[in-house]
DNA sequence: AATTTCATGTGATTTGTATCACTTTCCAAT
DNA sequence: ATTGGAAAGTGATACAAATCACATGAAATT
């Protein structure tokens, strides 16, 4: 019990609450493990619970019936997801797919819904995060509608080394496990495309490749591509 | 004092609250009325009130800096907007610009963020508003990543006649008074591609046009345009 | 009503990017 | 280490959609 009490107060939407209210979270919060390529839940799944990271990454996606996928977002240690089942009885918008190993806290809606009419500073933090979710998402329409290919790469792999990279003196280090595919499908673009564009971001001495593994060199010089 | 307690609860966020919330929420709105083609904010402003439509059209929007616009909704009676400022204490994202004369209640975030902090069904309204914006723009962010303008063409249309249009046996009518640009620019394509898709769409019976108005004649056709 | 100005439709052309085709590189299994 | 198979890089081609160009139509201004 304890031990879920120190983990809770290290997710951003519960750390501002107070002692009692991070109690009666860790009372209802179920700690789980997930393997690598484990389907947590799927788009058209009855919403049921909100979860949260403890390690490892989750990949948030919807899939077109041809077979298409859109990356909406990776999400890692500290994050929230599937918030917006929240009160609304709907079924998940996407599917969540675990990308590293990961260990996630899972509380039932019905259970977070009851302590949320009582508690308004958790509803402020849940208004919070669905804030800054909603602005991302309405920046990423912004560039999937205005910037092309090579620059919503760049987008994306700025956005990527902010929410996961490792700075090593200067340098900022990329170890997601992400395909180039899985890349091309973060930006909305073609596989060789994103090839082309990081062979292009290497050549300009931007970043570094070696596998899956990107090395941003040069930040300054990454982010000239931004516009809008 | 009773006047703004009327058009409130004809506001969905606010409708199912108790009478005494209402008269608080009453108490702290003002209303304004503006003329078209008025900013009622820039993104970029200050955010520092939430708003809600009694009567006209308000076009939310982002501009990138070499003057292209994206409109990301067309809000109308009853809806809110600018509700991503609340608690947050950030600029608005997006610029309101009125597209129809509007009355509209403004309410101060200071005034309102002290009203939700002691009610928290009013909370969990603004969440489940949030659910839905946010559902809505990655729907969109889908739409953009996998769909062909004719498509998100056909997309739009649906959406602007289920919001705003107005239904006259079996056949829809659409009254905005958009332009061909502006359509193409909640589409995320060429004035161009515009016209040539709702030729195209006129041409196989789906719809029909007569300046700005927009007579949708046969829905399910329109909808056979929709995938994914 | 006449004239100017702006919005729209539509063909022609260009451009960006998806797709195809193939080679090379990387990684896993043996 | 060797081999097989998938993922990645890259040139060539195809295609959708942007852009250009202009004619037509509508709306605003005088």
């Amino acid at each position: 019990m304890n031990k879920n009490t120190e983990l809770i107060k290290h997710v951003p939407i519960f750390s501002q609450l107070e002692q009692s209210a991070l109690e009666k979270i860790a009372s209802i919060t179920v700690e789980r493990k997930y393997r690598k390529g484990t389907i947590i839940f799927m788009e058209g799944d009855k919403g049921e619970a909100l979860y949260f990271i403890k390690s490892g990454k989750v990949k948030i996606s919807k899939n077109s019936n041809d077979g298409r996928e859109l990356i909406l977002n990776i999400y890692g240690s500290g994050d929230v997801f599937a918030e917006v089942t929240l009160f609304n009885d709907v079924m998940y918008p996407a599917t969540a797919e675990v990308m590293e190993d990961a260990v996630v806290g899972i509380i039932m809606n019905t259970d977070l819904e009851a302590l949320v009419r009582h508690n308004a500073d958790l509803a402020l933090q849940i208004i919070k995060i669905l804030n800054k979710r909603l602005y991302m998402s309405q920046m990423k329409l912004k560039q999937m509608a205005l910037s092309d290919t090579y620059v919503r790469t760049a987008e994306v792999l700025i956005k990527l080394a902010k929410d996961h990279g490792v700075e090593k003196d200067g340098i900022i280090e990329l170890r997601l496990n992400l395909s180039r595919q899985e890349l091309a499908n973060m930006i909305g673009t073609a596989r060789e495309t994103v090839s082309r564009a990081l062979s292009q971001f290497k050549k300009e001495g931007s970043i570094e490749i070696s596998g899956k593994k990107i090395i941003i060199q040069n930040m300054e010089k990454l982010k000239g591509w931004l516009q809008a």
